[in-house]
DNA sequence: CACTCTCTTGACACTTTCTTGACATTAAAT
DNA sequence: ATTTAATGTCAAGAAAGTGTCAAGAGAGTG
């Protein structure tokens, strides 16, 4: 599934040299010369993007402002490009969370490389590692020392709950809270899902490992 | 099957030469000295080329115009011939997406080999190998070792989906949007595609070996 | 326009997961 | 030690998800 950029450019020549570059190295890629019309189109999800490519020298707003709102209001990855090679600018976009910073002129090539190596760093983001798990929030899926788990859909969110907080005491109504269900479920449900993680992932309830029973409040999580 | 070369080159005495030389070599060869009469034949697919070889230095459009325009409406490979010698242009040109470049003057041999490579590269550019499946995008076309599997499109969409995310849990919604389907489309109708292209593959829903259901969640392919 | 192939969807059977009461067991409190 | 409250797990029924049929809508073709 090809990845979509999102460049923000004013110079017209050079975004769409770069575009067609990138396309014709498999990405889906979309250009703004106004960094309003990019937001805009960013913040209300009239389309998704994997990736944010920024110049900073931009009409109208400045580039800092542009990475500073994106990056508040979404979880999606930024490269900052500029003619400005000061350090200092380079270090305050690093600050702003950007997540790559490339100066002017660069080589289209240069920039699939860079793109490639952020998504990828990016995209391992998900995988939660806690402990002797590895966690996949988005395919939903545990590996225990590299063995894939096989957990329900409600047991792997009670599971990730307590991964989350390792080391919390989490009580019952609070797991029953975090997952959305009905205000009205026994807690035996909890107790039963817990039962039935520890057999999926070997723990004892006598001698837990991983999901320990704390005594009148709740379950935690230990590493 | 010969392979069609459609040769753009102003320079009628040289377009001669080169096109007799090709039919040598076993290819069609058809010649255009004007860009725009060229552009036509090959967007309005009255024929069906394989492969498109530029000159640079054209009457009434700039060569880098066409190759773009090319580029930009057909996937198709392009080699750029050109006098322009300088170092500049050469990588403007890869960056259009042009497959080779050549410098004038060139011996007719060698635009041959250069053909022969773009075209040896480019077909095997879309041939996706996941587990025991050849993927060929282009043609949207699957083979199981070596026996073609008709699919028809959406079915190739998911399938072509399910291959590309190996391992992954992929949830309805996240199929349907990825086709592009309409947000309304009901899961129901991913599970029949499911089924269907289970049935083609021979793939048991009970005990699958490359289609498998997660359950709760969506499905997976596995290799 | 008629014909065919594809896509979508409701229906129904079937499977897996979720929930809960019951009862045994264990931990804290007295 | 005895009492009280909480937890572990079984088993059964409820609930939710999945597989596939079949019918009709929709697309594409001659």
């Amino acid at each position: 599934m090809s990845k979509k950029v999102l460049l923000i450019e004013d110079d017209l020549a050079l975004q769409e040299l770069i575009l067609s570059f990138l396309e014709s190295y498999g990405f889906e890629a979309h250009g703004y010369a106004d960094p309003k019309r990019a937001l805009e189109c960013l913040l209300e999800k009239k389309e998704v993007y994997d990736i944010v490519v920024l110049d900073l020298m931009l009409p109208g707003m400045d580039g800092f402002d542009v990475a500073k709102m994106i990056k508040s209001q979404l979880d999606i990855p930024i490269i900052i490009s500029s003619a400005r090679t000061d350090i200092g600018n380079k270090i305050y976009g690093y600050d702003l969370g950007a997540d790559d910073y490339l100066d002017k002129p660069y080589e289209p090539r240069e920039l699939v490389l860079r793109i490639e190596a952020v998504l990828r760093r990016y995209g391992r983001k998900n995988e939660l590692v806690v402990s002797d798990f590895t966690i996949d929030e988005s395919s939903k899926s545990v590996m225990l020392e590299g063995y894939p788990i096989d957990l329900t859909r409600i047991e792997f969110d009670i599971f990730v709950l307590l991964a989350k907080n390792k080391g919390k005491n989490l009580s019952r109504d609070q797991i029953i809270g975090a997952l959305g269900l009905g205000d009205e479920t026994k807690h035996r449900t909890i107790d039963m899902h817990i039962s039935n993680i520890r057999l999926k992932i070997g723990d004892d309830a006598k001698e837990p490992r991983y999901i320990k029973s704390v005594w009148g409040i709740g379950y935690k999580f230990t590493g």
